[in-house]
DNA sequence: CCTTGACTTGATGATTCTATCAAGTCGTCA
DNA sequence: TGACGACTTGATAGAATCATCAAGTCAAGG
């Protein structure tokens, strides 16, 4: 039970997102979010991420306190897994509201400036060429 | 332009759910995403958070300074609005992890008590009664 | 003009987060 | 069993965030 039953869902959901508010933690979610079965060993992290291994551990602890991710242990190392799907489509959702900003703040310079934007600039190829990874 | 071109995409990530990462910026948002034109003035935000005026003005700067929100001087007063719809998207994707947490806790529970789930707490009517509201 | 109302901006102490380093746990293998 | 590897936990100094209060801007209305 990573929260209180009485605490309004506004403060559950801002606690959420403070969980997810660390480039560490993202670059892990990003890392379980790519693998096929959302899961990967300590090890693995550690290589992606380039920190140390106890700062790695406390983020891995925020983010299970959380309940965004959650840790078996296998003989002598651990694997880290998504406890949902969705989290995933939290950052996919992530990105398309960044990409979305990207494309909109181009085609308001274009505008501003009163020109065509440039082929391949557009929003929708933006999208595009991001979908690519 | 919100974000400097050369951070890597996970550092802007993390930086946008930072932005999320506040119970009363939170509410804001979803205020604004519950009205049909996804806007609101400032009046309006005060009573549906409760907080002081000068506060309120800090949290709506911040999420400004992340290009989640925008505002427009209408006479004597100013009316916000999210930039984009997706916006709306990641609130109601959090809900979702949420509620899908607390069903999955429910249904742990019952599985570890070796116990049918009670009519009505399955995770699908979670959250079908969630979708009510 | 100048006052008043609606917001925003600045400054400051208190709380919370983060990175670093030391120490601890827990399996495995010699 | 006892040393090593793989992680986790604790402690602490430094950085960032937040709430509060004072002062500032800016547009109507008198």
């Amino acid at each position: 039970m990573p929260t209180r039953a009485t605490e309004p869902l506004y403060r559950i959901k801002a606690d959420l997102f403070k969980s997810l508010a660390h480039p560490t933690r993202i670059q892990v979610l990003e890392v379980l979010a790519a693998t096929p079965d959302h899961h990967a060993g300590v090890a693995r992290l550690l290589e992606a991420t380039g920190c140390e291994a106890s700062q790695l551990s406390q983020h891995l602890a925020v983010l299970k306190r959380a309940g965004v991710v959650a840790s078996v242990r296998s003989g002598n190392h651990v694997e880290y897994r998504l406890t949902a799907p969705v989290v995933a489509e939290l950052l996919t959702t992530a990105r398309a509201f960044l990409l979305s900003r990207l494309a909109g703040a181009s085609d308001q310079l274009h505008a501003a400036a009163e020109l065509p934007p440039l082929p391949g600039a557009s929003a929708q190829a933006v999208l595009d060429a991001a979908a690519q990874q």
